[in-house]
DNA sequence: GGTACAGTTGAATCGCCTG
DNA sequence: GCAGGCGATTCAACTGTAC
C-alpha cells in the first residue's frame, strides 16, 4: 500500500495535507478522500463542498470541568484530560464553537447523510439541544455502555460507566439515510439492535503510545465501537468525514472497512500517529463487506408477471394459511374474493378487515395438499430474472 | 393507616390539597407534606418555602412530536402518547417551561438536594443544557435500560431501549448531599453502582388500570426505578417532591421507603389514581430500611483516645504489613519517625513518599509474632463506644 | 392442574416508488 | 409536488383460553 505526504499551503487556513489512501481523490467539487488536513476543524469544514459527505462522526472537546487533580485510593494520580484544547470560558464560548462547527458540518453534509456526535454529560446536552436548533433530526441516542470504566474512586457518585451518542439526520424529512437494518439485526442473534451497546474502553495493543510508551492521545475511542457505527450507516465507497481526527481511529476502521476517510486535525503530532497507524491496516476483502440481503433492495415483482411467466395459472384457487379465506386468481393479476376485485393485497385487507396486508405472504396455493404462500412464487420469478441477466 | 381528603382554596393556583400521608405538615416556613396538591406546577412550585425540600424527582412531558399513527407488523395500531400534556407549539415554547420549572424547583431545594429529572432523546439535551445554565451541577447522567422496550416496528432505528436521567445537585460547590454509596455497592454485590440501570417498564399488575381496564395513566414509571433514587439520594423522613406526580409511583415509593412525599399534578383523574393507589401502600419496617453502616458516618476516632482507652500502650513499635518501615507510638497520639513526629497519616505518607496515606491500614502492631493493622483497634474503640451509649 | 398457544401491549419524533 | 399503491416491519412480558 501506497503513503504519501504531500505539504500545501491553502488560504483559508494552515492546512497541511496527509495522504494515506488507496483511492484517488474524486472529480471537481466532490471532497478530497482518504487524507488527514491540518488546521482549525470549522475553517476546514466551510472549505468543504456543498452536501458532499455520507457520514460524519465527530468526538469533540467534552469540556470537561476538573476543579483538581484526582487520585485513586492508592495515591496514584489519574491522567486526565487537562490538554488545551479541551479548555473553553464558559458554557457560551463552547455553544459557539459547538454551533458553529456543527452548522460547517451540516452545510457539508449529503441530504440523506447522518452524523453521530459522541460527548458526556459534561457537554452532551449542550450539544444535542444546538443540534435541534440548527434542524438536524435526532433518530436514537447511543449509550456506549463500558465494561471496564473507571471507578468512581472517591465514591462520591455512581460509576461513569457510559457515554452518549447522538444519531442524527440531516433534515427532519430526510427518510432515505442509509441504516443496514437487516446486516444489524442479523450480527444481533437475529434480534434489533438496540440503543445500548456494550463495548470495552480502549486499551492494551490498540491503544497508540509515544515513543515513551505513554498514551498517544487522552480520548482514542475503541475500533469497535467505530466499526459498528459505519456498519449501521454506511456502504463501502462512502465517504465519512470526522472533524476531531485525534489519533485517527475512524480513518483505521474506514479503511478496514473500505470505506473513504476525510479527517481534520490540528496538532501535528497526533497526525503523525494516526498516519502511522492507517498505513499499517490492511482493508477487508471485499466479499466480507458485501451488503447483506435486504427484502427492500430486491427487484420489486409485479404479481401479474407470475402469470405471464407461467408461474400460476388465471383461475386458480388461493386462500390464507389457516383456510380461512378464499380468493380466486384472475388473468390481469389482480384477485376476485367474495365478488369484489383488487390487488393481492388489498383483497388480503379486505378479507382480514385491515387496513394493510402483504399479500405475497398472506395468500397461499395448495400443492399435493400442501399450501405455500405466492412468495415462494415470486422468489422463483426473482431467480428467473437473475438468470437471464447472467 | 388513616386517609384524608381536605379542599382547600388557594389564591396562587387552583389548588386541591389532597391528602394521604401519615405525619402531620411541618412548621410554618417547612412545606407540606404527604400531600398532592392540584394545580399548575410552577405556581406550586413558587409557592413552597425556599429550601425546603430533600430530593426531587421529576418526569416532564417528553416533548414527543409524533407526525402520524403507527402500526405493528400485525396493523395493530399503537397506543401513543398523544396526551394535550405533551403538546408544546414548538421547542422555545418547551424551553421556557423547562426553564421556569426547573428554576422554581431549584428555589425549592435545600443547599444539599439533589435532582433527578428522566427524559428521552427528545428532550432531554434541553433539559441538561437549561439545568447547566440555571446552575444545577450535574453529578451523573443516569441510563435507565429496559429490559422490555417497544421495538422499532418500521426497523428504520434502533431499538429505542432506554431513557436518561440527569442527576444534578443545586450549586456546583454542594458536597454534601446525601448519597448512600455503601448501601448501593452492597446491594450491587459488593461493585460500585454504575451509571446505567437495567429495570423492567411497567407492566402487569403493578401498572394502574381505571375502571374499563385500559391504562391509568401513559407513562408510569416503575416502583423500582424510584425505590432506587431514593434509596440512593435520600434518607427516611426526608421530604421527596414530584412536580408532575401523575400517577403517584412517587409516593407509593415514598410511603414504601418511610420518606414524606409531596406531588403536584394538574389532572384530578390522575389524582384520583395516585390517591388510592398510595392508601393501599404498607411502609416497611423501620428496621429494613435504616441506614447502611457507611465507613463515613462511622463515628471518628482519634488515635489518642486508642491510648487513653488503653488498647495501645506509648512506646509500642509499629510497622508496615511489609515490615520496611518502622515508627514508635507517642503518648499524645503522634508517631515518631526517625525523628520526625507526626500523625498517623502523615508518618505513613512519609515513610512512602506519597502525597498522603490512610494510617489506619498503614501502620500495624505485632502481637505474638502476627502483624495487625491499628484499624483494628479502631473497631474495638467503636464497639466499646457503642456499648457505653447502650 | 400444568402446559401450550394465541392475543395484547409498551414515552415512537418508524417507507418508497411511480405517475 | 402530491396522491396512491406496493409491501416491509416486532420483542419481552403478561393475560386469557384451550386442552
Amino acid at each position: 500500500m501506497q503513503t504519501a505526504r504531500v505539504g500545501i499551503a491553502r488560504p483559508v487556513a494552515q492546512i497541511k495535507v496527509t495522504r494515506t489512501g488507496t483511492k484517488a481523490d474524486g472529480p471537481p467539487g466532490a471532497a478530497r478522500r482518504n487524507a488527514i488536513l491540518r488546521g482549525d476543524c470549522v475553517s476546514l469544514l466551510r472549505a468543504l463542498p456543498e452536501a458532499s459527505v455520507d457520514l460524519v462522526f465527530a468526538d469533540p472537546p467534552y469540556n470537561l470541568q476538573l476543579a483538581g487533580a484526582l487520585s485513586r485510593p492508592d495515591q496514584s494520580v489519574v491522567d486526565a484530560v487537562d490538554d488545551d484544547w479541551d479548555k473553553f470560558a464558559d458554557f457560551s464560548a463552547y455553544d459557539a464553537f459547538t454551533k458553529d462547527w456543527l452548522a460547517a458540518a451540516r452545510r457539508a453534509m449529503k441530504p440523506q447523510a447522518t452524523i453521530f456526535v459522541i460527548g458526556s454529560y459534561h457537554n452532551i446536552f449542550r450539544v444535542g439541544a444546538i443540534m435541534q436548533d440548527l434542524g438536524f433530526w435526532i433518530l436514537n441516542d447511543i449509550v456506549w455502555r463500558k465494561t471496564n470504566p473507571m471507578p468512581n474512586f472517591r465514591g462520591r457518585r455512581f460509576t461513569n460507566a457510559h457515554e452518549t451518542m447522538i444519531w442524527a439526520a440531516r433534515d427532519a424529512g430526510a427518510k432515505r439515510y442509509t441504516f443496514n437494518y437487516e446486516a444489524l439485526k442479523a450480527a444481533n442473534e437475529d434480534c434489533q439492535m438496540r440503543s445500548d451497546w456494550l463495548l470495552p474502553i480502549c486499551v492494551g495493543a490498540e491503544r497508540l503510545k509515544d515513543e515513551r510508551g505513554r498514551k498517544a492521545h487522552p480520548t482514542q475511542k475503541p475500533e469497535a465501537l467505530l466499526a459498528r457505527i459505519m456498519q449501521a450507516a454506511s456502504q463501502p465507497g462512502d465517504l465519512v468525514l470526522d472533524p476531531f481526527f485525534g489519533s485517527g481511529t475512524t480513518g483505521a476502521v474506514a479503511k478496514r472497512l473500505r470505506r473513504d476517510y476525510l479527517g481534520f486535525e490540528r496538532e501535528s503530532s497526533y497526525i503523525d500517529a494516526a498516519q502511522a497507524r492507517i498505513a499499517a491496516v490492511e482493508p477487508l476483502d471485499a466479499d466480507m463487506l458485501a451488503p447483506a440481503p435486504s427484502k427492500r433492495a430486491e427487484p420489486r415483482i409485479a404479481f401479474v408477471s407470475l402469470i405471464e411467466a407461467g408461474l400460476i395459472a388465471p383461475g386458480t384457487p388461493l386462500t390464507d394459511a389457516k383456510r380461512r379465506h378464499k380468493a380466486t386468481v384472475r388473468a390481469d393479476g389482480t384477485l376476485l374474493i367474495g365478488g369484489v376485485i383488487g390487488s393481492i393485497h388489498k383483497t388480503g385487507a379486505l378479507a382480514q378487515g385491515l387496513p394493510a396486508c402483504n399479500g405475497w405472504t398472506f395468500w397461499h396455493f395448495e400443492e399435493s395438499g400442501a399450501l405455500s404462500p405466492i412468495d415462494d412464487l415470486r422468489q422463483q420469478a426473482r431467480d428467473l430474472l437473475r438468470e437471464a441477466a447472467e
